[in-house]
DNA sequence: CTGAAAGCGCTAACAT
DNA sequence: ATGTTAGCGCTTTCAG
């Protein structure tokens, strides 16, 4: 594979006048750089990114890390880092944790020997992990769940505002036993919802009810289990807020299993907007979250900051919004 | 950040026996490999991957290009690209080409930049993008869609088949007039699909009806629209063979609004399982592919390639399966 | 404006 | 078994 050197012999010139003319420094001879193009283009010449790397000290590379690659909520917020990032010249790779905190580990020791220039990250469990970037001095960029130090940027929505809302509007309804189905306990937006549901409650004058909860894995086994069990006991509930996507089709399977029809037998509203929503007899309402314009905006701090590292840790909260179908519509 | 001399320096002996020690040669005194193990622990030394790469002229990262992350076919098989290669060591960047030539063409660009050790991809548009990387001797690997040149290991399903039994399926139903609605022509997975229904047309002793195609792009919204326009013709059809997941949802949405009924007005069978599948009223049939399957297959074969670039090129053909639902019933 | 040369951190001969 | 050293391809002083 050509090098430098090749183009350099082949434009008559030195390599340093290569590696100028090729990376647009204004003051070489316009006739040089000509010249060196043309070399480089007969040639096929690439630059050796892991060279350049190494001499610079610097990659034009983030990670991103996040928790389910088969998330449609990741794949979005992926989608928005990757079009911020490609249109400033940096590439992302793309690391998927899978919840499991060792993955985890493992990547972020991947990112800091490939020594990329910053790292998008949906923390998985404890955030020491994370630390090992902090202590290097790699900027890191929170996305979707806060890191337990407030000293790191991060892109949240206002979930449990969101919950709140969600829940309210099932209230007012008039659903009259509210449960709720979220993920595990320590993962922030499976409490910060459950937060926002207990606070919509206590707001109507209810009690919250602790059997009508449950917790599961974010995946959908896990809810559809705990749908199961809800609907086992004496005290079933009438109106569900399902925290997340995955989760919602395995309470939609349960619910249909047991013979209970949206809106009519039980009000349903699930976080995350998905495009079969509306595909269902019931359609269902949803919370949307802005994942995409979260990745943006996630990308664009990451960039702030590997350009002043001594910029204040700034905390972006975006809003959800409910979109109300006929799943949470008595009639 | 610490260097392999600061390691060396800690622990008494050479940057060599650093290297030897940290990477596992044998011949290394376990006492100084022992030291050198602390010492590397307490300065929290990480190796330089650039360093590594520019010096071992070769890296332990595979690119996976992909046309679209949002579609969970594709997300399926990089889960199964990333299984096998986390495995064996190599990390796995994944790339998002959208359908577009031009982006194609610049993740082609960065893969041989950073030198990476192989290729994955899901060829959009020419073929001749790809020449790139067989010029520079980069091994490849293509996933789901044939390249143009046969010298190339593929990993495909036998798809022409798989359209071919889910019409049979639609005609044995009992269903008249099949339509057929496929991605954009030059793309081998949509033209190949819809040879598949013709031939199953044909061998059913009918004509296949130029009127009841049509293409549009592999996405909801294309396919939304395709679907209004065959439903304002005369010779409405009775049956729907649909090309991917993201198109159904926009064939489902069409018909929901025009007032058709699955299964008993309109016999619909889609191309690849979603977990939503059985959420609807009419449960959708669908052509099962095993992309995780179809991920794993095609790592392998590029890490075969990759440890010998002699091995004749190899096509990989699996089977995809019909799941049976109600949407695909009369009664 | 251009060239010569040093050196980023690591590994692999080669020498001991 | 360990150390010495050259050099991967590039960028960037420093001279000229």
């Amino acid at each position: 594979m050509a090098t430098i050197s090749d183009v350099a012999t082949k434009a008559g010139v030195s390599t340093a006048t290569v590696s100028r003319a090729l990376n647009g420094v204004s003051s070489v001879d316009p006739e040089l750089v000509a010249r060196v193009v043309n070399a480089a283009r007969t040639l096929g010449y690439q630059p050796n990114g892991p060279a350049r790397s190494l001499r610079r000290q610097e990659t034009a590379v983030l990670a991103l890390i996040i928790s389910d690659v088969e998330n449609p909520f990741f794949t979005a917020i992926a989608r928005g880092v990757e079009d911020v990032a490609q249109a400033v010249g940096y590439s992302v790779v793309l690391c998927n944790s899978d919840e499991d905190t060792g993955k985890e580990r493992r990547y972020l020791d991947v990112a800091i020997q490939e020594r990329v220039a910053g790292v998008i990250i949906s923390p998985t469990g404890t955030p020491s992990n994370v630390d090992v970037l902090r202590d290097r001095g790699t900027p890191v960029v929170a996305v979707d769940r806060p890191l337990a130090e407030r000293s790191c940027d991060c892109v949240l929505v206002d979930t449990r505002d969101a919950a709140r809302h969600a829940t309210g509007h099932l209230i007012e309804e008039g659903y009259q036993r509210i449960g709720c189905i979220t993920g595990p306990a320590g993962v922030p937006t499976a409490d910060d919802r459950l937060a926002g549901y207990r606070e919509a409650l206590r707001a109507a004058g209810r009690d919250a009810d602790a059997r009508l909860v449950r917790r599961a894995e974010y995946r959908a086994a896990g809810a559809n289990k705990a749908t199961h069990e809800l609907y086992q006991e004496h005290n079933r509930p009438d109106g569900l807020l399902v925290a997340n996507s995955a989760m919602a089709i395995g309470v939609l399977e349960a619910l249909a299993s047991i013979g209970l029809r949206l809106g009519s037998d039980v009000g349903v509203v699930a976080f995350d907007d998905v495009p079969w929503a509306t595909l269902l007899d019931r359609p269902l309402s949803v919370v949307a979250q802005p994942a995409y314009d979260m990745g943006g905006a996630a990308a664009n701090l990451l960039l702030e900051r590997i350009a002043d590292s001594d910029r204040a840790p700034t905390t972006t909260t975006l809003n959800a919004r409910l979109i109300e179908r006929a799943s949470s519509t008595r009639l």
